[in-house]
DNA sequence: TGCATACATAAGCGCTTGCTTATATAATGA
DNA sequence: TCATTATATAAGCAAGCGCTTATGTATGCA
């Protein structure tokens, strides 16, 4: 892997929020409405977020219906060491779990 | 480690220069004069780099005479994920021992 | 004592980042 | 067909980044 290259994945995953999405997404494939509210902020914000994401390799985006559905890229050059990153990190306080309590979590499949 | 913790850390490596100078490091200690050679930078562009990754905890100082002798920090919580991206970057093309047969490398013991 | 060396720090400047608000697009469903 | 839903994109703006030049500080040496 080249400098330039490693230099873009890293700058992609070196923001807390992003690093959040990241960890959600190592448990499973979400879409951007489901982090809205998991990370209660504004739509445009979570999608400008993806595509950094996206230019950087790490996730992978599926179309289905309306909804996009968003999975870590597991062939990633960086993706080992990005999971062991985000092993090191604590499970979120909001989760996906209480999304589905709520009756918020999208099921898109 | 916490996300801001973590974040603060991968945005200290995640510049191409730094990954340079954090390359350089994992073979041996360096000091600032060093580096202006090895990267072609001027010195307060490489002073500003370092003390952004002591910042981060990444690197350690160490003042011999005139000189500060710089290393990397293996005791910091990244370390071992920090070696592993590392090893996946090419060698620089300038070397330190082509800064020793040059006469340029700095002999502070 | 005085000068050179090694380094740190500060101000300034152009560029990037991450949010906001506003708007566009595309799929779904009554 | 028309409103709703899910998402993308664009413009604008404050804040941060990485360099430059200028200057300060501490050490070593003649």
């Amino acid at each position: 892997m080249d400098y330039k290259q490693m230099e873009q994945s890293l700058k992609a995953v070196s923001d807390e929020t992003r690093m959040l999405i990241l960890k959600y997404l190592s448990k499973e494939a979400l879409c951007i409405c489901e982090f809205t509210e998991l990370l209660d902020m504004s739509q445009p914000a979570i999608s400008q977020h993806m595509r950094k994401l996206k230019q950087a390799g790490l996730i992978c985006e599926e179309k289905r219906g309306r909804w996009t559905i968003w999975s870590l890229n597991e062939k990633h050059g960086l993706f080992e060491v990005l999971a062991s990153l985000l092993a090191l990190l604590p499970e979120p306080e909001r989760t996906v779990e209480s999304l589905i309590a709520e009756g918020k979590k999208v099921n898109c499949n």
